[in-house]
RNA sequence: GGAGGGGUACCCAAGCGGUCAACGGGAACAGACUGUAAAUCUGUCGGCUCUGCCUUCGAAGGUUCGAAUCCUUCCCCCUCCA
């Protein structure tokens, strides 16, 4: 007879699905903390165009696994599962439910299933395959990866930069293929009872028009200054993963004088609407998650009986 | 009023007698995804009874075996001169 595992609560959505306002309200009501699953907000001072909460909220609600590292620095799925676990394991030892939010996937498919024994990215080793690829082009060293690793080659497409990357990568540190050792990996689900709620629109309009709207409103909200006060303060370029966030990217483009300002804001909603598409793809095929319609006018009354439900039936009432 | 330039598919844009349902790019839609994931990449993208057919390149005529491409008239837009 093995003891019951503690709850957690897993809420997920694409952007601009109201998921902070569903999770501040899960707050106020239940006993909950919050853990962020959320790829940009790791980042330090990039606080606008990430839609962090507002310091009111976040002293109100503290949310963990924000503000972690430099906008010079780069996070990982991998940090991600331990800062997570760790953030969780916490929680649940001072007697509360951890609700993790957010809309990066991968982060919650790393926390729900693992991830194999790889090697850590390796900068020097990428720099290298970065100048072999703007030598040769991606497709030569997808024909490189072809020899060490036929199987990973054969699913990888000759122009998929970044995947094939990291598999030459993985193959060169460890001398052995990628597909190998993700054969070997095993599923490590985490040592709790979740509930998995996703949060998604019934209309794909709707949400297109909030995302333009709150574009607009980081816009106005000093998105700009925010990203010139960032340049200022650190060492940054185009590259790094903190500037590659959707609205960042832009802006800074219409700051070097490559894209005129109206530019700049359609290209920013097109690539939030994008990354909601892939968001939403996700969570249409990969998790057993519950889903709510996040445009419905009872959303947190809905979802708050759910939780309700769930924490009565784990005994967390 | 005069002189030029232009109107191409949802948008931008190439084409300038046949190989054009029409290069590219964007958007959109669908999908993939194991240490960069707000990333990276793929597919579809006029319609259909879909190895072919139908309707499209401002409008209407015309030339031609054959036109988005040539001619005529008309409509609309832009620039310059008055």
């Amino acid at each position: 007879m093995t003891p019951p595992l503690p709850p957690a609560i897993l809420l997920m959505g694409p952007t601009a699905s109201g998921k902070t306002a569903v999770a501040m309200a899960l707050a106020e009501r239940f006993p909950v903390e919050l853990v962020s699953v959320d790829s940009a907000q790791v980042f330090r001072d990039m606080d606008i165009g990430t839609a962090k909460p507002d310091r009111a909220t976040l002293a109100r609600h503290p949310h963990r696994l924000i503000d972690l590292i430099s906008p010079e620095e780069s996070y990982s799925a991998a940090r991600f599962r331990a800062d997570a676990l760790a953030a969780m394991a916490e929680i649940a030892a001072a007697g509360k439910v951890p609700l993790l939010v957010g809309g990066t996937m991968l982060y919650f498919r790393t926390l729900l299933h693992g991830l194999a024994e790889l090697p850590q990215a390796d900068a020097a080793l990428r720099a290298e395959l970065d100048a072999e690829a703007a030598r040769l082009g991606w497709p030569a060293l997808h024909a490189r990866l072809a020899a060490l690793d036929p199987a990973t080659a054969e699913r990888l497409h000759p122009t998929d930069s970044q995947r094939l990357q990291r598999a030459l990568e993985i193959c060169l540190l460890s001398g052995r293929p990628m597909s190998e050792l993700l054969a070997e990996s095993k599923r490590q689900p985490p040592p709790y009872e979740l509930l998995s709620l996703a949060l998604l629109p019934s209309e794909r309009a709707v949400l297109h028009a909030r995302i333009a709207s709150r574009f607009d409103e980081m816009l106005l909200a000093g998105l700009d200054d925010e990203l010139r006060r960032l340049r200022e303060k650190y060492s940054l370029s185009l590259s790094l993963p903190s500037m590659r966030c959707v609205g960042y990217r832009q802006m800074w483009e219409a700051q070097d004088g490559l894209l005129s300002y109206p530019e700049m804001r359609e290209r920013g909603i097109y690539a939030t609407r994008q990354l909601a598409k892939r968001q939403i793809t996700w969570l249409g095929n990969s998790f057993a998650a519950e889903t709510f319609d996040c445009l419905a006018g009872d959303l947190i009354d809905a979802v708050s009986r759910r939780v309700n439900g769930f924490l009565a039936a784990t005994g967390q009432r």
